[in-house]
DNA sequence: GGGCTTGTTACTGT
DNA sequence: TACAGTAACAAGCC
């Protein structure tokens, strides 16, 4: 389910629920936190960095991932494992099949919020001088890391190389400086696009490239590439590759 | 029903 | 030791 906008999206839907300040009540589901831990707690704030979801009690956070499969229901239930639910006077919030984690810490020495694509403290000249620091890498690689764009996935990695008329496999010495700061705008540019379509539900109409090899745009070609072997999705005749 | 998929981590081998 | 590559994990769509 997730990349960075949908985590915004969860935010949002969150947010309108007036939970803060709020205690849970009960918690439930096949996790393995300690209930203990939770119960009684007052939520502090909402935060979202990337694709990480952040529920802030007193003194610790809530981390949750959607990974890959993620899925997450408000003041409803379905028939699938239910992984934690979280109940609250008022409303109630489901998970399933993320990845949990309780973090000690205080969230600004785990995070840096500069980084994070969608949010207001990015900082593209960082984009760029991260992703300089790796020359001999292809520029598809370093578009899902999340230490420099935080909450890319796979679709903006594509619509954003697409909309930069970069291809995948360009190598980074090799991208002239400018081309980078396009790509590194587009990154961002995409993102907001993306959220508002996702809310408006009509993000796959907007989609240049992703998974429109057969659709309509059949000069669209697909490959497996990369260190995770991600389907890529190239317009060969409008990318350029840079070697 | 097999093969995909918006992701990450922990291994393995070089 | 560092890095590249792969397996593992998950649920749902077509």
């Amino acid at each position: 389910m997730p990349e960075g906008p949908i985590i915004l999206i969860l935010k949002e839907e969150i947010d309108a629920l007036h939970l803060i300040g709020k205690k849970v009540l009960r918690i439930d589901g096949t996790n393995k936190i300690d209930a203990d831990r939770l119960i009684g707690q007052q939520l502090k704030a909402v935060k979202t960095y990337g694709k990480n979801f952040l529920l802030c009690f007193g003194d610790f956070t809530l981390r949750v991932h959607l990974m890959m499969f993620g899925t997450y229901l408000l003041n409803e239930e379905k028939s699938t494992k239910l992984q934690l639910s979280l109940q609250f006077e008022g409303a109630t919030i489901n998970f399933y099949t993320t990845s949990l984690k309780i973090i000690e810490e205080n969230l600004d020495e785990v995070f840096d919020w500069t980084t994070d694509i969608m949010s207001e403290k990015w900082d593209a000249k960082l984009a760029l001088k991260k992703v300089t620091e790796h020359p001999k890498a292809i520029i598809a690689d370093l578009l899902l890391d999340q230490d420099i764009f935080t909450g890319a996935g796979n679709i903006i990695k594509n619509e954003a190389l697409y909309r930069a008329e970069i291809h995948p496999l360009s190598k980074v010495s090799a991208i002239p400086e400018k081309k980078l700061k396009e790509l590194i705008k587009e990154v961002r540019d995409f993102s907001f696009d993306f959220l508002k379509w996702k809310k408006a539900n009509v993000l796959k109409r907007h989609l240049d490239v992703y998974e429109q090899k057969n659709k309509s745009h059949p000069q669209v070609v697909k490959e497996y590439l990369g260190k995770g072997k991600r389907g890529t999705y190239i317009w060969p005749e409008k990318q350029h590759l840079y070697v």
